[in-house]
DNA sequence: TATTGTTATACTCTATAACTATA
DNA sequence: TATAGTTATAGAGTATAACAATA
């Protein structure tokens, strides 16, 4: 049998858009945006994420960090060359255990991660633009209720493997 | 200058997570969940989204759904090829200009429309099922809202091409 | 000559599996 | 032998450009 619509909104719509949905496009919408801001910074989302992780936790085996991103460990290794070449991150050899590298942030790392905490400042009021600020803690709310049901804990990225297009 | 925090949610973490990177999260994870649902119908979200609209708008040529989707024509050729192999959807020359093919609904692809709107279902209650009734219809009006303000029509698919980990 | 659909090709991203070095 | 990191290889997904049929 089918469910019946619950939504009170009465709009002029035929179909009433699902929240899931909208969920799916506007988060698919809001990544693009964010990719394309900090193109500026010539970083894509998977570095960021890379980035803000060395920052958070420094001195973190590959092994580790590519557990807590879902990821196999040796995409990580790209990812790494990539951030490493251009002096942003560093592997220090581990004198203890000399197979695995901690990995730490540099100075200029330091920097690159100043920007990129203005970017995402940035990126966030241009999202919610349109919310005034008690909207927008309403809204967050919501979302964190929702991400929680769901096991998508605050700290952790479980979204960086991702794909597809948001089309349904 | 950095803007100041607005949220009034005082909790207990350090950073407070930015709706746009929930919205992204939270995408990434409801995409995920909607194309493990609709495998069970040997759909792919890219899939569902053309059978959307050759149910919703029949007689579509394939330049106007590539039009409408965002996409290169060259890729509608071979969603089309594969849906029109399973008796889904069938093409059907136009005899006044037959260059163009108009796209149609089988009655295969009636009843795989109806499984669809039914998994469709499903996934907005599964993703939503933490939140109340009222709830649900205050998140969708903001989301609504945040969607509008940033022209991504209802009826219409801008996330069709969206791509990349939600990571920042 | 212009347009619809198609085919051919290449590129990006990611995962799996083999390999090297340390333990 | 087991583990950290690396390299090699292959696959999925997508876009660009050349092509054939029709106008």
């Amino acid at each position: 049998m089918a469910t019946t619509a619950k939504t009170k909104a009465g709009d002029d719509t035929k179909f009433q858009p699902r929240n899931a949905f909208l969920l799916a496009q506007l988060g698919a919408h809001a990544t693009t945006l964010f990719a394309a801001r900090i193109a500026a910074l010539d970083l894509t989302p998977p570095e960021a994420g890379l980035l803000r992780i060395v920052a958070t936790e420094p001195g973190l085996s590959q092994q580790a960090i590519a557990g807590r991103l879902g990821t196999p460990p040796s995409r990580l290794v790209l990812l790494v060359d990539g951030l490493e070449g251009r002096r942003v991150i560093e592997r220090r050899r581990n004198p203890e255990d000399r197979r695995n590298h901690a990995l730490h942030l540099t100075a200029e790392g330091g920097r690159l991660m100043g920007q990129l905490g203005r970017a995402a400042a940035a990126h966030e009021e241009a999202v919610c633009a349109v919310l005034e600020a008690d909207e927008r803690s309403q809204l967050g709310a919501l979302l964190q209720r929702v991400a929680a049901s769901h096991g998508l804990a605050t700290g952790v990225h479980p979204g960086f493997t991702a794909r597809g297009g948001g089309a349904c």
